[in-house]
RNA sequence: GGGCCCGUAGCUUAGCCUGGCUGGAGCGACCGUCUUAUAAGCGGUAGGUCGACGGUUCAAAUCCGUCCGGGCCCA
């Protein structure tokens, strides 16, 4: 869409290929052109690119970002029915992957498989989710904007899919005329002015226009790839195919014979540059602060008096000021006369004395503004020239006193207030300038200068008349064309226009029934620009766009053409073959016209992109003249955009769906604010600070960023780098990745079968997190059903944090092989369960990693399509809930953390085991949440307390924890002394393990150990030699006085006043 | 000049609609800690005029008003 990409670089990466010409008659069944064939056979094949067919990705080549940037022609990539190359070879050796490594692994499955082309497929039948993918601006290169609002739309369509619902539609869209296009185009051959245009050739601009936006298709198509955007790309609509342009026809027709499409000639914002008027939301993007004069001119009374008298009128725009007709004062308003010094007076509002006489003025008379009404006045320049009732004070109220001097100077082609003055008076327009806003002849002073640059002149010539009273310069907000950044100007033109203006009500009540998010945009910023909803202002004087289907004849009957087929008719011979609806082409064509016979002309007008785009949700059927599912009477369930569509596509959708329908033209409305860089500031190329999507996605991989995007609240403006993502990322998607690795090796070739269903878990651990898993599937299906994406993400947060830091730490023992069978079962298939159901339910969320584990974990290991996450269904309940589990299990936490900060207090270790934690008074935790708090504060036993007496609790002997009087818990101050020297083996077998690990072993690897110590660490170590040993894997494992000597594999620890040394060795085979 | 949004610890923020528990949490800092998944976890400490002022109320981060600051949009 045309607003999308405001204020970036348009210079896109060129590539070689031309655009194919797709045009033809709608009639017309020939293939398509061989490039976007080609370019389709290419993704068609197998594997990555950069591989043949059938290999296995190689480490490396996984870890290295995926290729960006330049290089070759991509194409649509998402085909449906790709074919499937047997399984990806072995999984990787151990750890957790890296975020890019999943990225490549997956993606390459994906297009392999051809899952997202049987996951898009259309499901006839099926429950519809009414969606339309806003066209995008198929110029320049994406930026965040375009990534953040894809996100959010892709997360919905992928949850809808999963319900099994029926995605109408699912086709991408290229948003491909208007004025971003022809200046990408002028750029690039150095046109500077529609003139020049004109002698390059029309045709050949156009047909440029057309492959610029089929090249830069490319690099959006790409982005959407790397996302895991899934559209249908190879059949999106295009706003400039004949089918499009058609559709939009029709629907100009059915405006202009409801008489809300009329020709007027009013004062419109222009673009000089650009020759063109521009409407007002296209005028509300460009506002920008600016610097202007600021003037104040005598304008001397006629009048039959010996003392001179002048009107002070003031104007930021002298260069209207050849243009002027009249001068307006208000009926009610009191004015001052001001003697000056030499005697003349001055005439300007009481209000506005303060401003030109801060320091007091002579005041000889006062009056107001009907006592000079008719008053005439020599006029600053007197280039108009003399007709009946100008150069006259009139009487208007739009006149205020809040600045300038309260007489308001009238250049009726110049001011829409001025143009209805000037037409109520009668004293017709007067307009010195071209097309370009470049003074003609009848202003010979400034004659060929640009307006604005004709400034200066006239001030200096108002001056040495001493016309010029005072002059300065302000700073202010002045409207800048949104695409070539030239200062507009307001000037009277013929344009045709929507009457919107008659359907102010209808647009308010039907705004009324949408959802927005976030919720105030619907009274406020959106509800507010209908109520003043204008006329829109729809031709452009251009050349690239949809024309204005509308011919008059000389006699001014115009008609409107509703299809091809009427064309030909009023033609009365049948269309070129094959026929391109482009300007040149259509201006070619004159027809008869239908109520006087005479030859008609087209107007010679293209429309407002934003009405193509605005046509999009029946246009890209090519309603109503091919089947399709399209219905007049059914708004679209969702649109997802940024907030600067308030203005853009939100507003284009509303109208039309509104005058041609009568009805809402969406239900809800999902909007992201703008990205700012780290500190604040808008992302600019020319600041630096932009971030390119493609090389972000290149660096993190897609779901970092998704989830960095769904994690912070992207409905106002967001501060975004990289810092942000990393963090964002780590914390959740590198956890969870994490969890998944440590699963995958320690189960090892025990890995629960994917078959495995709900696992009957009895133990509490496992009952715990089936129940938040679940909560947390219902959590994510509420977020996702309101469109309240942060809701979901803040779920699986939690949830990630629960399962890693809780079920996982304490699990640890239960999935190695340390524990029972039955019980390492149990774990296990909980764990799996538990991951695979969390990774359906994020699926819209994350799909990369969502996928990945599901292959990983469900054991399918990428071999085919048919086990892919994204064509499985939206899980329903995946556990019972079980309240009180989960609040006991609150409670045991709670009590962990009291106990650690306890056995701070007493300064014993969590290694050192003591005898007893007794708590009071708390829910019952069962023996299981016993266990569970006695194993993770490493006490041998929990007794409960009912009777809170401090005094069985004296300090010497133990550390209570008291909330306000009540009594938590209590905890012994020292250990006894064997579980001191309980404490001690775990100090060795600590010391021993980091060894171990530092000497890189796995964990089943056996090792000989050699251990020397002596005194009170050998007495703790002698009876615990056993256990030591097991734990260490160590056999032999020797105990020792002597000295160990020196050797490489020789180590000395040293911990509280003790020390022992050892040697570990590997154990041959 | 108008409209909308935002303002809570150094940073990011929950809580505000529907007033009441000691204003929670994450990052960062510092001290300590964890028998080997993690850029991790855990305990503790420091850090808050909840933008300012006024009002309503027994009670205000929360409701009302005014103002200040920031952002976006419009004129």
């Amino acid at each position: 869409m045309g607003g999308g990409d405001r204020g970036e670089d348009r210079g896109g990466v060129r590539r070689a290929r031309g655009g194919g010409c797709r045009v033809r008659a709608r009639s017309d069944d020939r293939p398509r052109p061989r490039e976007s064939r080609d370019a389709g056979r290419r993704d068609r094949r197998p594997g990555p690119p950069d591989e043949p067919p059938g290999t296995r990705v190689p480490e490396p080549a996984a870890r290295r970002p995926p290729s960006v940037g330049p290089g070759p022609l991509r194409g649509p990539f998402f085909i449906r029915g790709g074919t499937s190359q047997g399984r990806m070879g072995p999984e990787e050796e151990s750890g957790a992957p890296s975020d890019a490594s999943v990225q490549a692994k997956v993606l390459a499955y994906w297009e392999r498989t051809g899952v997202p082309g049987r996951a898009i497929a259309d499901r006839p039948g099926a429950p519809e989710f009414w969606f339309t993918e806003g066209p995008m601006t198929a110029n320049g290169a994406p930026h965040l904007g375009h990534l953040i609002s894809r996100v959010l739309k892709d997360v919905e369509l992928r949850y809808h899919r999963m319900r099994g619902e029926r995605i109408v539609s699912s086709l991408g869209g290229w948003d491909c005329h208007g004025l971003p296009v022809e200046l990408e185009i002028e750029k690039r051959h150095g046109l500077k002015s529609k003139k020049e245009i004109e002698a390059f050739g029309v045709e050949r601009f156009c047909e440029e226009c057309r492959s610029s936006v089929l090249e830069a298709a490319a690099q959006f198509t790409e982005m959407s790839r790397q996302l895991g955007f899934w559209l249908d790309y190879e059949h999106a609509y295009r706003t400039m195919d004949p089918g499009y342009i058609e559709s939009v026809w029709w629907s100009l027709r059915t405006l202009f014979d409801r008489g809300l499409l009329e020709k007027g000639h009013y004062v419109l914002p222009y673009c000089p540059r650009c020759e063109t008027p521009l409407s007002s939301h296209e005028v509300a993007q460009g506002y920008r602060e600016t610097s202007d004069p600021s003037v104040t001119v005598r304008f001397p009374l006629v009048r039959d008096a010996p003392i001179a008298r002048e009107l002070l009128v003031w104007t930021t725009t002298p260069w209207t000021l050849p243009a002027n007709l009249l001068v307006a004062a208000r009926a009610d308003v009191e004015y001052s006369v001001v003697r000056e010094d030499d005697g003349r007076e001055l005439l300007l509002a009481s209000a506005a004395l303060p401003r030109y006489f801060p320091h007091g003025a002579n005041v000889v008379e006062r009056l107001h503004g009907r006592a000079l009404a008719g008053a005439t006045y020599r006029p600053p320049f007197d280039t108009p020239g003399p007709a009946p009732g100008r150069y006259r004070v009139v009487l208007d109220d739009s006149v205020v006193t809040a600045e300038g001097t309260g007489f308001v100077h009238i250049a009726p082609s110049f001011g829409p207030e001025d143009q209805r003055i000037g037409a109520r008076e009668g004293v017709g327009v007067f307009d010195p300038l071209d097309g370009r806003g470049v003074f003609t002849d009848v202003v010979p002073l400034v004659r060929g200068r640009p307006f604005k640059a004709a400034d200066p002149v006239l001030l200096r010539d108002l001056a040495d008349r001493g016309r010029l009273y005072r002059s300065e310069t302000i700073r202010h907000v002045y409207p800048f064309c949104w695409r070539c950044d030239t200062a507009l100007l307001y000037r009277a033109i013929d344009s045709w226009f929507v009457r919107t203006s008659r359907a102010t009500d209808r647009l308010v009540r039907h705004n009324e029934t949408v959802r927005w998010v976030p919720e105030h945009l619907r009274d406020g910023r959106f509800g507010n620009f209908l109520t003043e909803a204008k006329d829109w202002a729809l031709s452009r004087n251009r050349f690239w766009g949809t024309p204005l289907p509308i011919w008059v004849c000389p006699d001014g009957h115009a008609t409107c053409v509703g299809s091809f087929a009427e064309l030909a008719e009023r033609l009365g011979a049948p269309l070129p073959e094959p026929f391109d609806p482009h300007r040149v082409a259509v201006d070619r064509l004159a027809l008869r016209c239908p109520t006087c016979g005479q030859p008609a002309r087209r107007e010679p007008y293209t429309i407002d992109a934003w009405y193509d785009s605005g046509s999009a949700p029946f246009a890209q059927y090519h309603h109503p003249f091919a089947p399709g599912p399209f219905s007049p009477e059914r708004p679209l369930d969702f649109v997802a955009e940024g907030i600067d569509q308030t203005r853009g596509w939100y507003y284009s959708l509303l109208v039309i769906a509104t005058l041609l329908f009568d009805r809402p033209a969406y239900r809800a409305c999902l909007t992201n604010g703008h990205v700012l860089d780290e500190s604040g500031r808008k992302m600019s190329k020319s600041k630096g600070n932009a971030i390119e999507p493609l090389s972000l996605l290149a660096r993190f991989g897609a779901d970092p960023v998704r989830w960095t995007f769904l994690s912070i609240d992207f409905t106002e403006p967001m501060r975004l780098g990289e810092t942000t993502i990393q963090r964002s990322s780590a914390r959740t998607l590198g956890t969870l990745l994490n969890v998944v690795a440590f699963h995958l090796e320690a189960a090892g070739t025990e890995l629960p079968p994917p078959s495995a269903g709900r696992p009957a878990a009895r133990g509490a651990l496992d009952r715990w997190l089936l129940s938040r898993l679940e909560g947390t599937r219902a959590d994510i299906e509420a977020g996702l059903s309101r469109y309240e994406l942060g809701v979901a993400a803040a779920a699986v947060r939690s949830f990630v944090d629960d399962l890693s830091t809780w079920y996982l730490r304490r699990s640890r023992p239960r999935l190695r092989a340390e524990s029972d069978a039955e019980d390492r079962r149990a774990a296990r298939s909980t764990l799996s369960y538990a991951l695979l159901g969390l990774a359906r339910a994020i699926a819209p969320l994350v799909p990369f990693t969502s996928e990945w584990i599901v292959q990983e974990v469900g054991g399918s290991h990428f071999a085919s399509p048919e086990s892919s996450v994204h064509l499985s269904g939206w899980p329903g309940p995946l556990a019972e809930r079980d309240p009180a589990l989960e609040e006991g299990m609150r409670e045991v936490r709670d009590l962990v953390e009291i106990g650690r900060e306890l056995r701070q207090r007493a300064g014993v270790k969590s290694r050192v085991p003591l005898a007893e934690l007794v708590v009071f008074d708390t829910l019952e935790l069962g023996e299981e949440g016993t266990a569970l708090l006695a194993a993770e504060i490493n006490v041998r036993r929990i007794v409960r307390s009912t009777s809170a007496d401090q005094s069985s609790y004296p300090e010497s002997d133990w550390v209570v924890r008291d909330d306000g009087g009540v009594l938590r818990a209590a905890l012994p101050r020292r250990p006894t002394e064997e579980l001191r020297q309980d404490g001690l083996a775990r100090e060795v077998a600590r010391r021993l393990q980091q060894r171990r690990k530092e000497l890189g072993l796995r964990y089943e690897e056996t090792v000989s150990i050699d251990l020397s110590t002596t005194g009170e660490l050998a007495e703790a170590l002698a009876p615990r030699r056993e256990d030591l040993a097991r734990e260490l894997l160590a056999e032999p494992l020797r105990l020792t006085d002597e000295p160990l000597g020196a050797g490489p594999d020789v180590a000395t620890w040293e911990f509280e006043g003790l020390s022992f040394s050892a040697r570990v060795r590997r154990r041959a085979g």
